[in-house]
DNA sequence: TTTAGGATTCACAAATCGTGAACACTTTTG
DNA sequence: CAAAAGTGTTCACGATTTGTGAATCCTAAA
């Protein structure tokens, strides 16, 4: 990955965040697992887990540390942090309602979209997208109307950051085919997303604008065999559209 | 508080913690900001603050920084954690919906209370209860629920290390009040809140149990108006330990 | 009771961090 | 248009903090 590493990093705390990303993945760990992960005597490790749990960034549950409530604090402050994010959230349980099929909220932050909020209609499938969780921007439906209001220069960065996986064969992983459906999709004001992330899942997309800034994106997804036809062509997307506007007409106003 | 910090604590480790603490309170700071506040020189705070940001613990907008995406996703794991509550928040909205109050749901950790899941019906109050905030124990009808069923001894440790503030006149900040309340509320099997949190505010709680473990309280809550007389006494204390029984069946067998 | 696995403490050596001053970059203001 | 005022950023050095393994202390099994 080019360089975004500013100035002097600091190890005792980049070691600590290590520590926390291999607690995420493992889900639970002693201090001796994760000394062998890590590399650090047991001793080191043993800092670092005691100084964590203190804060209760950790906690123990029967002999394993995992992540704590801290992180769940945080984070529900970061989620409801600026207006426009609880504008939006009632509008994603609306449209999962309205439609039976699932709804999501994502927003971009360096380089890759992370889901405020998800909702589920009476008919949605079981879908892998809890709070909280990344996405690549390129493979969904929500991100590529982000993508579609940033700055070209900005979109280029992001590309060379993060590059263009292929999630499955519909992935649109050449930059030039991304360029040119991002100027469709400002066209048409809202994309889709044809099993490109997930086999068998299609979605619509759309921006949440609002001053000419794009905070986000909303989409709505369900499996390819309901979502098709008339309803994939224009009947959702001209449902996600009402519901973005006037979700822009009310950040604006607000 | 007396000593729970055990074995040396990392000051690089603490330091940075206490960085991101002051972010959250005061929402989004400059490293100015930052710099007069914990009284390091610009250069460390600097340090800090691009360390955090390089791991997306921070972001910066509009020349502040403010928490970053990477609380929401560790925040999101720790909620789905635990099947127990993957099976319990789905509860929790049903029961909302149901009633038309406030329902939430509760764990303890640390001696603290925190909100793992909220969810309001369409009567419901507007409160200040967003998922991940924390709260004492003692004042609320989920948090006595989960102290009724947790060793005597770890209640003691428990006050020892947060007291028994005052939230409003009718909370319980008596200790032997608290250890006769706890008996009846084992005793009847729920809890209540009458105004001890919040004025004008009441609840009635009970312990999600599992195996004779406590996972955590879950309370419906609403304005002292509607809740009152039989509603109060024994409709939605039944109408909840209907629920919590089922769920702690679920969690038995699953 | 013994044993084994892990957690915890300790003192020392080595690496890391904290610092202010200097520099760079923006935006405001005269 | 220049100066000023507010940022953010870099740097080298000295002081503090951390990393370490060995020793000790816990539990929980054998």
């Amino acid at each position: 990955m080019p360089g975004n590493e500013s100035g002097r990093s600091l190890k005792t705390l980049e070691n600590a965040l290590e520590i926390i990303d291999i607690i995420q993945e493992r889900d639970a760990l002693t201090i001796g697992e994760i000394t062998d992960e890590v590399g650090f005597a047991r001793s080191t490790v043993h800092g670092y887990v005691k100084t964590l749990e203190n804060e209760d960034y950790l906690t123990k549950q029967n002999g394993s540390y995992k992540l704590g409530m801290a992180f769940l604090d945080k984070g529900g402050d970061v989620r409801i942090r600026d207006q426009q994010f609880r504008t939006t959230i009632p509008k994603i349980e609306e449209i999962a309602e309205e439609t039976g099929e699932r709804a999501q909220f994502i927003v971009e932050e360096h380089g890759v979209g992370t889901y405020i909020h998800t909702a589920i209609g009476n008919n949605a499938v079981r879908a892998d997208s809890r709070i909280g969780k990344r996405i690549n921007l390129h493979a969904s439906s929500a991100g590529k109307s982000i993508l579609a209001h940033l700055p070209r220069s900005r979109v280029i960065e992001i590309i060379d950051q993060h590059g263009l996986p292929a999630l499955t064969e519909n992935t649109v992983t050449d930059r030039e085919a991304l360029f040119d459906e991002l100027q469709k999709i400002r066209d048409r004001g809202y994309a889709v997303s044809d099993e490109e992330s997930i086999g068998g899942l299609r979605a619509v997309g759309a921006p949440v604008l609002s001053n000419d800034t794009v905070i986000g994106g909303v989409s709505i997804s369900g499996p390819a065999h309901r979502i098709k036809g008339e309803r994939f062509r224009s009947e959702l997307p001209n449902f996600l559209l009402g519901v973005t506007n006037e979700l822009q007409l009310r950040l604006e106003y607000q």
